[in-house]
DNA sequence: TGTATCCAATACATCAGTGTATCCATTTGA
DNA sequence: TCAAATGGATACACTGATGTATTGGATACA
C-alpha cells in the first residue's frame, strides 16, 4: 500500500481544482454546480467524487492551494522592493510607502478571479464559524508576515509605527481591499481610486515616530 | 383603472421583502430559494410569482428599500451628533470624530444582517455590469451625503481636509467595512478590531488643515 | 345583496443538479 | 506478460426548485 497518492491522481485533482477558480470566480461558488467545474476540467461527475466528496471540500481545497501559493510569494515580493532602506533612510518617501504596499497588496489582489473568490470565502466564513477559524487562519498568517517585515524595515531605517504593526497592516489591507472592490465595480473610476490610494502614503508617514531602542513592541 | 396598487398587495411585498431579508442574509442569495422566502412570509410561490417575476426582481427591491431607509437615516444620525462644533471648535478631539465616525459608519452597518446582504449586493455587483451601476448610484449618493456633511461641519470650526472629503470619507468607510468584517468573522477578536479603529480618528486630525477662505473646493 | 375584480393558493409539468452503483480502461508491479 | 488495483466514465434513481395555468375565496363597489 503507498502512502503517496500517484501523480495521475494528483493531477486530476489540479485540473479540477484550476477549472473550479475559474467557475467560482466567475458564478460563484453556490451557483457554480460540480458538472459545470467538471465539464470545464474535462471531466465527468464520476472523476470528481472519486476525488473529493463535494464542492465545498473542492472549495477549501483550491483556497489552501492558492492562499499558500500567495503566502508564500509574499516574502519575495516585498523584498524585491525594499533593497536599499537601510544604506540611506532618506529614501524612506511617501513613493517607497506607495511601492511597498503595491507589492504587498496590489500585486497579488488584483487580480479580478482571486478577489472574487476571496470575497465567496470571507462570506463563506461570517455564515460559519468553522470556516471562520479557517479563514482567519489564513488572514492571521498573512498578516503576521507582513507586519514582520514592515517592522524590521523599519527598524533597519530607526524608524517605527505608533501602534502594533499588525494593526496598522490590517488597517491598510482594509483600505487596500477596498479600493480594489471599487476598481471592480467601477473600472472606469480608476482616478478616483487613485487618488483615495494617494492618500495612504501620507498616513503611514504620519504614523511613524522615530525608534526608541527600549522596548519599543515587547 | 386604479393606478395605485392596493394595500393587501403592498403589504404582501413588504412581507416578502422582510422573509426575503432574513432569509438572503442567513443563507445568502444564490441559496436562498423563492420558495423557502415564500415559507417564511406565511405565502406559497402563488403569491411570490403575482408580486415579483424573479428572485432577483425581489432581491432589487430589497436592496432598494433598505438603501433608502438607510440613507434618510444617516442625515439624523450624523446631525444629532454635530451639536456643538460651530460653538466651541476646541470639542474637535479625537473622541468626537470617533463618535462622528461610529454614528456614520457604525450605527447601521453594525448590523449583522445588514453587512451580509451587503455584500452579497457586491459581489453581484462585481459580476455583473448592470447590477454594479445600480449599487454604484447608492454608493455614490451615500458618500456625497456623507462628506457634505463632514465638509461644512468642518468649514464651521474653520478646517477643511488636505484631500477631496469624498475620497477622505470613501477611504475611512473602506476601513470601517473592513473593521466590521472582522468583527463577523472573529467576534472574539473585538479588542484587536477596537484597537485598529482606535487609529483613524487619529488618522483623520492628520489630514486636517486650517481653512482658507479662498476658494477651497470649487 | 349581488357581482366583478383582484389576489393568493393549488396543482402540475419540467428541469437541473446530485450522488451512487456499476462498468470499462489503463496503469502498476510481480 | 498477466493479474490486481486504480481511476474515471456511464447510467440511473432521486431530490428540490422553478414557473405557469387554473381555481377559489375575499374584497370593493353598485
Amino acid at each position: 500500500m503507498v502512502e503517496v497518492e500517484s501523480t495521475r491522481r494528483r493531477k486530476t485533482r489540479e485540473r479540477l481544482m484550476d477549472a473550479a477558480y475559474l467557475e467560482f470566480s466567475e458564478r460563484g461558488v453556490p451557483a457554480a454546480s460540480v458538472e459545470a467545474v467538471c465539464e470545464r476540467a474535462g471531466f465527468t461527475r464520476g472523476a470528481f467524487y472519486s476525488n473529493f466528496s463535494s464542492k465545498e471540500e473542492l472549495f477549501f481545497a483550491l483556497m489552501e492551494r492558492e492562499n499558500l501559493r500567495r503566502v508564500e510569494a509574499l516574502g519575495l515580493d516585498i523584498a524585491s522592493a525594499l533593497p536599499n532602506v537601510s544604506d540611506d533612510p532618506s529614501v524612506l518617501t511617501e513613493e517607497l510607502v506607495g511601492e511597498v504596499l503595491e507589492r504587498a497588496f496590489g500585486g497579488q489582489a488584483l487580480d479580478r478571479r482571486w478577489c472574487l473568490v476571496q470575497e465567496e470565502f470571507a462570506l463563506l466564513a461570517m455564515r460559519n464559524t468553522e470556516v471562520a477559524a479557517e479563514y482567519n487562519a489564513f488572514q492571521a498568517d498573512f498578516f503576521d508576515r507582513l507586519a514582520h517585515v514592515v517592522r524590521t524595515t523599519l527598524a533597519d531605517a530607526g524608524l517605527a509605527l505608533t501602534g502594533d504593526p499588525r494593526d496598522v497592516v490590517k488597517l491598510l489591507s482594509g483600505v487596500y481591499e477596498f479600493a480594489l472592490r471599487e476598481s471592480l465595480l467601477e473600472p472606469d473610476a480608476a482616478a478616483s481610486t487613485n487618488r483615495m490610494l494617494s492618500l495612504v502614503p501620507q498616513i503611514v508617514l504620519a504614523l511613524l515616530v522615530p525608534l526608541e531602542s527600549e522596548a519599543s513592541t515587547p
